[in-house]
RNA sequence: GGAGGGGUGCCAGAGUGGUUGAAUGGAGCGGUCUUGAAAACCGCCGUACUCGUAAGGGUACCGGGGGUUCGAAUCCCUCCCCCUCCGCCA
């Protein structure tokens, strides 16, 4: 969320950038019901903490009197303090409610876009950040999609997954699983070699994490919940990973902290089936290889350019075409202040499929997990997080088995050999 | 799952109802001394909110929540977590 602080000082910028998130003017009158909330709050606060203060002062005479003997005085002063118990309860009841009031307020305000993201309402407004200029592999006209490929070779098996959990659940076999996991240690691989220490975190968050990266309490329908334990699974290796700095206050010199994590993520997506959704496009469990930083304020955007570029390398050593979307401010996630896409041409599909998306929080999801860092004059501030996709298998997957089809069989791009041990799907 | 013990500041570790935001030691930072270093000595060394131009002040926080009391780190309830023993088990 959004720092009051900020919301405060810099009120214009802020203005500006919901417009960019298409807020109309009614909208936007919440940014002034927070700064009058939080005004409301503060002085209930401060009528609250002077009450303290003068019943405090008033006990710890008590203590002293008693020790003094002088026992009539003190049970005159006792009398006193208990008669304003009530008033410090009112006054407590109401800052309580004004403290969530603006908080509920602060948590409905998505995160500021930087200003180099472009307006826009939908995802056609996105911006074409690098285009792919050389030619799409070229298939027959019997060209089949990946869920044909998959029948074909035996590489995964969704009927099957319907039968051991629900539609949703893809269960690989053969040179299908042996190609999945072969992506997963390719992605880490390069992502180890490239200065991310790979963690392997729970893939199960209790509330407070969930709280932290922001899928509570907005997303709660997107994850799965066991309620006996009340866990959630992970939507993504963001969720676990960024939590590791949650309440910390981490030297500077300690930054970047740069993490890599593959995990399985679990989506429920209610409601979001139709045709364009078929075969590996959109699943309830898939394997993602995540990156995520923890960045020095100054350097944020520099970072973002880095996981940029270590994505496109990805791309190219898998040889897969691709180009990479500046999303508008319409079509940007709540939390983040400025998101990449990166879209892979799915050749028999004819069609982009997203398989990354590469952001920048800023302070909006430290701000809320108290991720700190204390700077050079020993100010304490808070730090900016980052995470992407690199990458997400299902679709890379997908666009993998289509655009690589032969007569022969299907080609695996020549980084993976010494993962699958094999050069072609046959 | 059963029985017992315990959760205090960066770490170790006192504190069991009053002036304790918290003894003491260590680490860290600054200084004196020294050719330099070490040792010794002196000082500083929590977070959040808030009032104030500042100096400085106020409030909250000793695992989380609730309660008793004029007053709680200290007493009570409850939840969570850790350790030891037993049971079960990949």
């Amino acid at each position: 969320m959004l720092q009051l602080k900020v919301i405060r000082e810099e009120k214009k910028r802020i203005l500006n950038g919901l417009r960019k998130r298409n807020w109309n003017a009614a909208q936007l009158k919440v940014i002034d019901q927070i700064l009058k909330t939080d005004d409301q709050r503060k002085a209930c606060q401060k009528e609250l903490d002077d009450t303290l203060a003068e019943s405090n002062r008033l006990s710890k005479e008590i203590g002293q009197l008693m020790a003094q003997g002088k026992k009539d005085q003190a049970e005159q002063q006792r009398a006193q303090v208990l008669a304003m118990k009530e008033s410090i309860k009112t006054l407590e009841d109401r800052q309580r409610t004004l403290a969530t009031e603006l908080d509920n307020l602060l948590l409905s305000v998505p995160n500021c876009p930087h200003s180099s993201v472009p307006k826009g309402k939908t995802p056609d407004d996105n911006k074409v950040y690098k285009a792919w200029t050389k030619p799409f592999p070229e298939l027959p006209e019997d060209a089949l999609a990946h869920w044909d490929l998959a029948k074909k070779y035996n590489l995964f098996d969704l009927e099957l997954g319907v039968k051991l959990t629900g539609a949703g659940f893809p269960v690989y076999r053969g040179q299908g699983a042996r190609l999945q996991r072969a992506l997963i240690q390719f992605f880490l691989d390069e992502a180890v070699k490239a200065g991310y220490e790979e963690i392997i975190p729970p893939h199960l968050v209790n509330e407070d994490s969930a709280r932290g990266t922001g899928q509570l309490p907005d997303k709660e329908g997107q994850m799965y919940h066991c309620t006996v334990d009340n866990l959630y699974l992970i939507p993504t290796a963001e969720v676990p990973v960024t939590n590791i700095v949650r309440d910390d206050i981490i030297p500077e010199k300690n930054l970047p902290i740069k993490m890599t994590a593959y995990t399985p993520c679990f989506r429920r997506e209610a409601g979001a089936w139709g045709a364009h959704v078929r075969g590996l496009n959109r699943v309830h469990q898939f394997d993602k290889v995540e990156i995520v930083h923890i960045e020095h304020p100054d350097r944020s955007y520099k970072a973002h350019q880095d996981m940029l570029r270590h994505v496109s390398r990805l791309m190219a050593k898998l040889e897969l075409p691709y180009r990479i979307l500046l999303l508008c401010g319409g079509d940007m996630g709540f939390a983040s202040a400025k998101t990449f896409d990166f879209e892979v041409w799915s050749a028999a599909q004819k069609r982009w499929l997203e398989v990354s998306s590469v952001s920048n929080f800023e302070t909006f999801q430290s701000n809320r997990l108290k991720s700190r860092f204390r700077d050079a004059e020993g100010k304490i501030q808070l730090t900016h997080t980052l995470n992407g996709s690199a990458l997400a298998l299902a679709r890379i997957v997908a666009a993998l088995l289509e655009n690589n089809q032969t007569p022969e069989g299907i080609r695996i791009p020549k980084a993976l050999w010494k993962y699958t041990g094999f050069k072609m799907i046959k």
